[in-house]
DNA sequence: TGCCATTGTATAAGTGCTTATACAAATTTA
DNA sequence: TAAATTTGTATAAGCACTTATACAATGGCA
């Protein structure tokens, strides 16, 4: 701890990972203890088909920010699990569509309660402390600065 | 992006480790664009070397927060690369001390312009906007209100 | 219309972590 | 002091990602 404090900035990659697995770390326990079969990574499709009826792996991928690669898998998964159905796309023979299953929309039904928890309990975390309220404002700020220009640029900037 | 923004809190796992990823991958991009053989990866094992003469895998296990088997792993192959020696432990014949080779001090000297440089980059990224200001702040915040009590915890106690 | 670049997906191989297991050295305890 | 426990490390197996490659379907263009 009092190491990562002296390097400051130059271990901040893996303090971000660290909080990261802490959390998904934390919510998977939460559906384990209470017997759900979740897994905190396949949040983002749950939610997205709580909203809409079917996805491809590209709507996937570009919504997680991940490969397709890494889509596909998880769609695989989900899919030998029977949480995931395929549907034909009608207008394009090579997108490959998924929907919940019956099995899916019930394990959905589960999950919902949660998921409110976990937000609250987020809120209710970043509300406590002056400065981690304004957690999700600095890290939105710090993505717009690397938009404008990114680490790459900036690091180079600063060499001889 | 507005998939993430919507659903708030609930990805912030999968935010920050997107974030983290981007500083880890530009930083290395750095690296390479130099010439230096080196991984951003092992930045904690060098630093504490460059003020340390020895460390134990325990230690280096300690300071990054990790496994012991990951820091042993870590440890395997930057010996197999030759920049790190073992060195016997007088007091403890199960310890196995590391402390950097010749080549392993070269390297070392190659890379401290480029720490000095993302130090910089990153205090500049920090402060261009007046919340991301409070990026670090608002982490160690994070990090303490998690410490006086946990994600799991306090998801629990907002379920019925 | 036929060719070609692009788009959408799947799979293989590799990487870096994790947990589980093993074992040797040191320490505690009876 | 012998036995039991703890400590320090290594290795195996598994997981989730990555990049590289392949290939089929589509759309643009000559």
């Amino acid at each position: 701890m009092a190491f990562y404090q002296q390097t400051g900035v130059l271990v901040f990659g893996s303090r971000l990972r660290r909080l990261s697995e802490s959390f998904l770390g934390d919510i998977n326990n939460v559906y384990k203890h209470h017997g759900i079969a979740f897994d905190a990574a396949w949040f983002p499709i749950f939610y997205m088909l709580s909203e809409t009826e079917s996805l491809s792996i590209t709507d996937i991928a570009g919504a997680l920010e991940t490969s397709h690669s890494a889509a596909s898998q998880l769609v695989a998964k989900l899919h030998e699990k029977g949480l995931l159905r395929s549907v034909p796309d009608k207008a394009d023979a090579r997108k490959k569509r998924v929907a919940l299953t019956a099995k899916g929309q019930r394990l959905l039904v589960q999950i919902k309660p949660i998921w409110t928890a976990v937000k609250a309990a987020m809120n209710e975390l970043l509300e406590e402390s002056p400065n981690s309220r304004l957690l999700m404002a600095a890290i939105q700020e710090t993505e717009a600065g690397l938009a404008r220009e990114s680490i790459f640029q900036r690091i180079e900037k600063h060499l001889p």
